[in-house]
DNA sequence: ACGGAAATTGACTGTTTGATAAAACTCTAT
DNA sequence: ATAGAGTTTTATCAAACAGTCAATTTCCGT
């Protein structure tokens, strides 16, 4: 028996709804949920509103549809910190790669920020139980190392959310980080910079 | 001659204008620009609509005085980093006192996260301006005490970034901080952890 | 090539939103 | 106490908004 009634998806579904969400993430990236307009997404997505309503019903269902298509990927760098290998590169490893994700991925970085700065209500469960969850088993793998002492002590849930800030900043806050830097001049660019700056922070301090 | 025509204020409107700030400063620090609506603030300032539109003509009008009004107090931490007092107790005291605005001041923090994070459209010049040349001003400051061989080298602009995000992440990502630490248990809580945190961070790294 | 399912559209609805106009009320300096 | 500035309210508007509906067009397996 099909209990839960097979969606099988035609092709022109599963482009139309990947065009959706992409103009989706741009838009509620920029603007948050309240912000964003299901014309705007419409207009990004290159179809008529109607036309978009009839893939997702409500605009809380494009939102809700991009977080969870995000979630894992967000979360992964954490997931792989591996208590097995060695700490300093393990924990250099997880910097680099959430740095590469703020690179790469400003827009997931900013949809996040955007729903969090604004009271998380539709992340909040998800926040205490799979995120927290997630924080306490991988402080407990820190906590090992440190007792093993093989890093510095210190509080390893502080020590993730430094992580999280300081290398979500670089998507969050780009704007402000290029006006800052200026024109990104000629070289191995703000990528690299960054890198090394939070490289020296995290291993060596000030 | 008067050009620019004296706006002597009355007693109401000295009062009725800070409720309205106060208000407009939770709307948008929740929602930003777009996602809060002027009915909304004057339902907080306790007052019509029209009677709110009597004080600002326009919602941007509400936003750009709060704008105003906050850009000095956020900034003079860093404006009063001082270039002849001890390296380390200068970047130490400058930590704190960005930790202390995350803590006492969440609202306004969070209000410059929104506008950053939607594009900044509304601060861009001052970010070019005013903020790039304080931030260089006080890099060379940084840059400074490390050629005299009292600091770690590293680039001064990406501490000034690492110290923004850190401290600023306990005020933009409450919500999440809290639902990841779960309750807030007896003691001295969490704001001297995350103080104890970051000096360790700074200064000794991990 | 054709029939039914899938996809698309234009026209529309009810609501919320930012903003205005004018009338009514209140405060305050004289 | 009163005149006029300052304040507040009622009523209203046009635009933007999320979402609906019926009618039309396109797609695709047979």
């Amino acid at each position: 028996m099909d209990h839960s009634p097979e969606p099988r998806k035609t092709r022109i579904q599963a482009e139309n709804e990947e065009r959706i969400l992409d103009a989706a993430l741009d838009a509620f990236s920029l603007h948050g949920f309240r912000g964003a307009t299901v014309d705007q997404i419409a207009d990004g997505a290159g179809m008529s509103k109607p036309n978009l309503l009839y893939y997702f019903r409500r605009k809380q269902e494009i939102y809700e549809a991009l977080i969870d298509r995000l979630l894992d990927m967000w979360l992964e760098p954490l997931e792989s910190l591996d208590e097995t290998g060695d700490p300093i590169r393990e924990l250099r490893m997880y910097i680099r790669r959430k740095l590469e994700m703020s690179r790469d991925y400003p827009r997931e970085s900013r949809l996040f920020a955007n729903e969090v700065l604004q009271g998380a209500p539709r992340i909040h469960r998800m926040l205490e139980t799979r995120l927290k969850s997630l924080v306490e088993e991988k402080s407990k793998v820190i906590s090992g190392w440190m007792k093993a002492g093989r890093l510095n002590t210190a509080d390893p849930r502080h020590m993730i959310f430094a992580i999280w800030s300081t290398t979500q900043h670089y998507a969050d806050f780009d704007v402000q980080v290029r006006a800052v830097l200026g024109p990104d001049r000629g070289g191995e660019g703000r990528f690299e910079d960054a890198a090394r700056f939070l490289e020296t922070l995290f291993l060596d301090g000030l």
